[in-house]
DNA sequence: CCCTACTTGTGAAAACCGTCACAATCTAGA
DNA sequence: TCTAGATTGTGACGGTTTTCACAAGTAGGG
């Protein structure tokens, strides 16, 4: 058990056996590594090592308790607690990821809300107003803002995202499709969805030439 | 200069080398594999790797001739053509993708919306009404759909999938929060904001307790 | 024409990640 | 208590991806 270097494809499978757990929902159920990896398109050894980084918690010809593994999942990626979350830009995507279920549903709490649209500040968003970007950094120190989720436009991406920095925020959530220029300490996840796309019409393409 | 086994990762950087491509923008112009990996968090070596899959499109001690070279990655991701796309589920997430302006700027053209909701079918978007689901497979198949961007809950998203491929779709981009079961014919892509969400708090996490 | 400065393309080495195989351990049941 | 059946945890192995290092090629200047 060693507690550096996880690769990040473990990450993301921890991510997806926490989503099963949580589905069998029964109280004092084992699971077997073979079953985690039934669902979660994985091997049975696979689960097992992604586990091994961080401990053993399973008893040898039994397999895992359910709500014990659960609750170390949990702990290990960090949801044992809420998360204090700014919603910078109030778009369409940034409307998207507000009203998704999922998120508050998992401890993502959104505290404040940002966009640079004189039209649009002062709204209300269920019962949070739209801030101005002003003050911006201010803001989000005093709300004590953990992570940032950014769905600005690609021109002002680099500029929000140094701000939220100096705010304090120590993980951003990028839509932007542009690489951020930030500080090592902080945190980048970058979703792209024309990425996404091309890597399906390369993968298409491919296929068609290689017939 | 292989054609087979291109790994994820190296299809991913492509797409981004294409966007600082077209960043450039003059015509005539040379840029070097260190200049690429500057834009784009990676190495030298590593482009010239990359671009090496595919053939050589460099002049020794020169670099490459930017617009040539774009055409080139447009060519091998496949979005020198457009593509026929049916947007599945009308709710937030599919109306943020809906209007996201680079998805029609880069050859992703809707040509249907559908939703199981009464209330919505009927209803257009911009000028594209919203189908029903009853007649689904053969309206795809009808306007030729290639690829589906799946945005809807996940209790109905492995039977849209499934419906999808029978209609003839050849890729699916997958917002539901699951695994989808389907013939390896067709690729996925899954965009899951919770895993993302979760990578952050546990990279966060880690760091945290290494201090 | 030759020398210098520069950059690609690529085989080889290194690092990383997933798979395999099996000893260690546990429960149940006789 | 002993045996059979099950499943974990992990070291060793193998494959894949990245990094390294350098020969090969190009342009420009004198």
């Amino acid at each position: 058990m060693v507690r550096n270097k996880i690769p990040a494809s473990t990450v993301r499978r921890l991510s997806h056996y926490l989503r099963s757990l949580e589905g069998f929902a029964e109280e004092g159920g084992t699971v077997s590594s073979e079953e985690l990896a039934a669902r979660g398109q994985t091997t049975a050894a696979q689960v097992r090592k992604d586990l091994s980084h961080f401990g053993s918690f399973g008893k040898r010809g039994l397999g895992y308790q359910v709500d014990e593994l659960r609750d170390r999942l949990r702990q290990i990626l960090g949801v044992d607690r809420p998360w204090r979350v700014a919603l910078i830009g109030a778009g369409r995507v940034g409307l998207a990821l507000f009203e998704y279920p999922a998120f508050r549903s998992r401890g993502y709490e959104c505290v404040a809300i940002f966009d640079n649209d004189p039209e649009k500040v002062g709204q209300q968003w269920g019962d949070l107003p739209i801030h101005s970007v002003d003050d911006f950094e201010e803001t989000i120190r005093r709300l004590q803002v953990e992570l940032a989720i950014l769905a600005v436009p690609a021109a002002s991406a680099q500029e929000m995202a140094r701000r939220a920095v100096e705010g304090g925020v120590r993980g951003i959530l990028n839509f932007a499709p542009i690489r951020l220029n930030i500080p090592p300490s902080v945190t980048v996840e970058d979703v792209n969805l024309v990425m996404e796309l091309e890597a399906l019409s390369f993968a298409i393409t491919q296929s068609e030439r290689g017939e």
